[in-house]
DNA sequence: GTCTATAAAGTGATAGAC
DNA sequence: GTCTATCACTTTATAGAC
């Protein structure tokens, strides 16, 4: 039940370095955050920067891992997993919020952070993604580049959890009010995705015709 | 022609913090980049955190000024507004692709920064931005939440600058190529927008036929 | 395993010469 | 205005007692 100190520690490390960065965290905050003394925190995990790669790799399972399990899924098409993507991601973020600023922000300073990741690279080809939306496209008649669908089913679905602040602080909106909206989303963007991808393909049908 | 030193350590500070963040940047670094001496910064603008400042008051005006500008005319429409507008950020992130990172992470370790900036509050209520909007889904019979259109909207044009990194490490793209793609979604978002609405209102008198 | 005390290096800012 | 030298403080990491 009690989580021993290690435990303490990761979850303390996890609160700030997401929240305020690598640079702006003091080991001494962390420590002090998981009721712990600063020695301790470096006899556990020896450095910052170690215990930062830690969590680092955490975040990036929530982000990546859940799309790269639903698209190796064989036995569901492309629109399923479509919905699916989008019902997961919202799930995840309204938990922790924080964490595609922090994999941004990451991603942005440190661009081999992702290649870093164990099998993450590999695990992203061998998924073939790419082609199972680009082979979706072609069977419904829209000639739509792949990554423009992916930016775009991405865009509308993480962005909003990027300018949550912007947003609360610009509308006035209390945090509530705003995961409210953004629940909404799972059902909503997979309406939308469809209607971007049949207008593109009512707009070839429309010129041959 | 040359610029003088004030200018030289403006433009090397601006590079710094809004890739690195104000943590994670020395002032040493800044001095360093700018040519001249740690002593001169400070008798420049006294303080890390007031130089900061400024950038940061730069850096949000280059992100929500051009917006609010669009939506101020009152001589265009909206559908006009949004070619604009996707036209405008596309164009300017493009040559400064780190600032939605840095803009998004400030708003996140500091709420109240968008407030403190001169004006921006008032200029994004005056604008009524969200009435314009709000109208125009109307009279195009869509019951689409405003803040719903105005997320899609951002995401579709923001988000690729913010992923960038990982989509350029992930696809291993050379930047240049992604700039590209990024460039043709000037003309792609209006469309993509103006089939979401479509949807939205075709479905509305589905219902009622 | 956990603590206190301290070493070692980094960092923002200033004093004072030119 | 611009520089070198240095202060004052913070921050990571470790030594050593319990």
């Amino acid at each position: 039940m009690e989580p021993n100190t290690e435990e303490k520690i990761k979850a303390a490390a996890a609160r700030l370095f997401t929240t305020r960065g690598f640079a702006a965290t003091r080991t001494r905050d962390i420590a002090a955050e998981a009721g712990i003394n600063l020695a301790l925190l470096n006899y556990y995990f020896r450095s910052k920067e170690n215990l930062y790669r830690i969590i680092m790799a955490e975040n990036f399972q929530v982000f990546f891992r859940g799309a790269l399990q639903i698209f190796q899924n064989q036995e569901t098409g492309v629109q399923e997993k479509i919905s699916l993507l989008v019902d997961y991601y919202i799930g995840r973020l309204l938990e922790n919020p924080d964490i595609p600023s922090f994999v941004i922000n990451e991603l942005r300073t440190n661009p081999n952070a992702l290649i870093q990741q164990a099998g993450m690279h590999e695990a992203l080809k061998d998924t073939n993604i790419f082609s199972q939306i680009s082979q979706y496209l072609e069977d419904r008649g829209s000639d739509m580049e792949p990554v423009h669908f992916i930016l775009n089913l991405l865009g509308m679905t993480i962005f909003p959890f990027l300018a949550a602040p912007a947003f609360q602080s610009a509308l006035g909106l209390e945090k509530e009010q705003f995961s409210q909206l953004l629940a909404q989303r799972k059902k909503l963007i997979p309406v939308w995705i469809d209607a971007i991808i049949n207008a593109n393909s009512l707009k070839a049908s429309t010129h041959t015709s």
